[in-house]
DNA sequence: AATTAGATGTTCT
DNA sequence: GAACATCTAATTA
């Protein structure tokens, strides 16, 4: 059995209005699934701000509300699970207050326990960055489904997340957010940050800078 | 090492 | 009908 002494992040760490800062917070944190009664967690290390309906490269931009969309306008601390290129399950945490149609990517997260796991969901023999450094392969690694999955209460026993200690502006990288061009301006917001020297990170970017710098 | 093509299905115009 | 918060394998250099 999975020790249980961290605790689950609650109600108030995802209703904060600031959905830039809920994203920088969630870096090092433990993401817990306990999807198909398989138990793996692993540490945040790559994350992205949606914000909502001002954000160019958010799905409910403009105030857009679709079946896909919906569950960013309800309250904080659910997972919006969608299908990506028809091919992938992102996840996302969605943050703010009903209303508010907020949410965080994860893109990256570094294996911590249920490793054996996780290869044998992505079909690889060893641990190593491709396992789950991508927002698609991480949801492979952790069993993450949309159709199971979307609005799942994140304080629940599927999926959670524990505290962990935050991360130091100089422990951070800050970036423009990936495969957004079609944002127009927006796609310059830098509002993708990932924890510097790991290797559990998607991709890098020239213009990647250390938060403690800028 | 860097680029390209192909996989696939839902959403939005 | 186009676009899409991606990944992998194959190809080019």
């Amino acid at each position: 059995m999975p020790e249980m002494s961290a605790k689950k992040l609650s109600e108030n760490f995802y209703e904060r209005a600031d959905v830039v800062q809920v994203a920088r917070e969630l870096l090092g944190k433990t993401l817990v699934s306990a999807v198909d009664g398989i138990y793996t967690a692993a540490r945040i290390t790559e994350v992205e701000a949606y914000a909502g309906r001002n954000d160019k490269a958010c799905h409910a931009n403009d105030g857009l509300r679709s079946a896909r969309t919906e569950i960013m306008y309800g309250r904080g601390g659910v997972a919006y699970v969608y299908l990506c290129y028809g091919l992938h399950h992102l996840f996302n945490v969605v943050t703010n207050v009903k209303g508010q149609a907020d949410a965080v990517l994860i893109r990256a997260v570094k294996p911590i326990a249920g490793e054996e796991y996780m290869l044998k969901r992505r079909g690889k023999a060893k641990i190593e960055k491709n396992l789950s450094s991508g927002p698609a392969t991480l949801s492979q690694a952790l069993g993450f489904k949309t159709i199971l999955l979307y609005g799942s209460f994140l304080q629940g026993d599927l999926i959670w997340i524990e505290d962990a200690p935050l991360l130091k502006p100089e422990e951070m990288v800050v970036s423009t957010r990936i495969g957004v061009d079609y944002a127009g301006e927006d796609a310059l917001k830098p509002w993708r940050f990932y924890e510097a020297h790991t290797p559990w990170v998607s991709k890098k970017l020239k213009t990647d800078r250390l938060l403690s710098e800028i």
